[in-house]
DNA sequence: TTGTTTACTTAACACTGTTAACTACATTTG
DNA sequence: CAAATGTAGTTAACAGTGTTAAGTAAACAA
């Protein structure tokens, strides 16, 4: 009988519907500052009917988190092409780099608020979407050093040390940490620069 | 009279004690699970008295940043013995690490905690001790590009690059952003690990 | 000794996340 | 078809939040 599946459906649409609701008014809001019951209000339902979807607040951040980590990997899926797996990797910086300022808030909900990493921990191992844009940034670099362009060779702090670098730049931006007097546009260029920068260092260090 | 300058001074006693209340229980439980009433208990005193000393939670938040960031200025002080700028700067990377793993909870108040960017945006030219410790970066960049230790030439550029990377490794250390199976020492021998080869890397690209 | 400033408190407002108890309808059963 | 059951959604409430207006009691100035 396809009532259950009905039902089923019903249910995955109304999941759905919050969470579309929820993403929105996190990256106009933040986080912080949206309530259960501004959700509820947007999509005309009850506070507490959340609550039969979602496990609390927390739970909503998390699948948003999730959908973003695939929504990062979408932007490595062309670089595939590119044969030179240094290239390759730079391609992947600057894809990372897109993602980021296309989707500040989104960014900043998967990477800055707190309570991720509770999450994180939670998940383990079996930290799928993550550790999937993770593992594609961890294959370039195997792939790296296996054509020697990579002079030590352990993955696992070469891939940290290129994310962490990334990431720390993004931040920096995003932020006005260093001095505000900066236009948008010279910090962005910044940003660009101080990429090529760090690429370059990777990629002179191997030529000698 | 010295009426109004014991007046003045028990005013400062009073903001004093609220500040050190309010930075203990931040560092305890995280700024967004202290109360102004969590606060005003620990020091025995009402919720609104608090609000004729800081104009909201917010500005409890910013004293505390402010705090922070002569707090990092003070772990510079040594530095200025080192003679070979690049070394210098290599060692302002490793005090700058020390400081951040030393006061973890600190760190993060100062440069996770959101709404940090809408104060610094005020403060503008005006922001003392961050733009103290950015400037301490700044002068020892310049001096290792004075002495030919770095190819390119904007300062600017550089430290911002510099920041970024060690802010980036120290938050993904924090977080178990990457593979939460590594254990604690690992963790944070990758965190040395990962400076040193950036560190490299700024070197070794001036030898050739 | 009066009047005024000051330091602080009580009471309240409009919110928050979350849960227990309830209603009204869809589905299954007799 | 009617009664019984399950369930999606609701209302009402609890204990908490940041913040403000109004009130009190003590310290000061005249």
């Amino acid at each position: 009988m396809g009532i259950n599946e009905r039902k089923e459906r019903e249910r995955a649409e109304m999941r759905e519907l919050i969470l579309k609701a929820a993403l929105e008014l996190f990256i106009e809001k933040g986080f912080e500052n949206v309530s259960i019951r501004n959700i509820a209000d947007r999509i005309e339902y009850s506070p507490t009917t959340i609550y039969l979807y979602f496990k609390d607040k927390q739970e909503l951040l998390h699948q948003i988190h999730d959908h973003g980590f695939s929504m990062l990997s979408s932007y490595f899926v062309t670089l595939a092409a590119e044969p030179n797996p240094f290239e390759r990797l730079r391609l992947m910086g600057l894809s990372y780099i897109k993602f980021a300022t296309e989707n500040q808030e989104l960014y900043e909900l998967m990477f800055v608020q707190q309570n991720a990493d509770e999450y994180l921990a939670q998940m383990g191992e079996d930290w799928d979407q993550g550790g999937d844009a993770f593992g594609i940034l961890k294959h370039n670099v195997e792939e790296c050093m296996r054509a020697g362009q990579l002079p030590l060779n352990n993955v696992e702090v070469y891939s940290f040390y290129i994310w962490s670098s990334l990431h720390g730049m993004i931040m920096l931006n995003f932020r006005q940490r260093c001095i505000s007097v900066l236009s948008e546009e010279f910090k962005k260029t910044m940003l660009i620069a101080g990429f090529e920068l760090f690429f370059n260092n990777l990629r002179l260090i191997t030529k000698p």
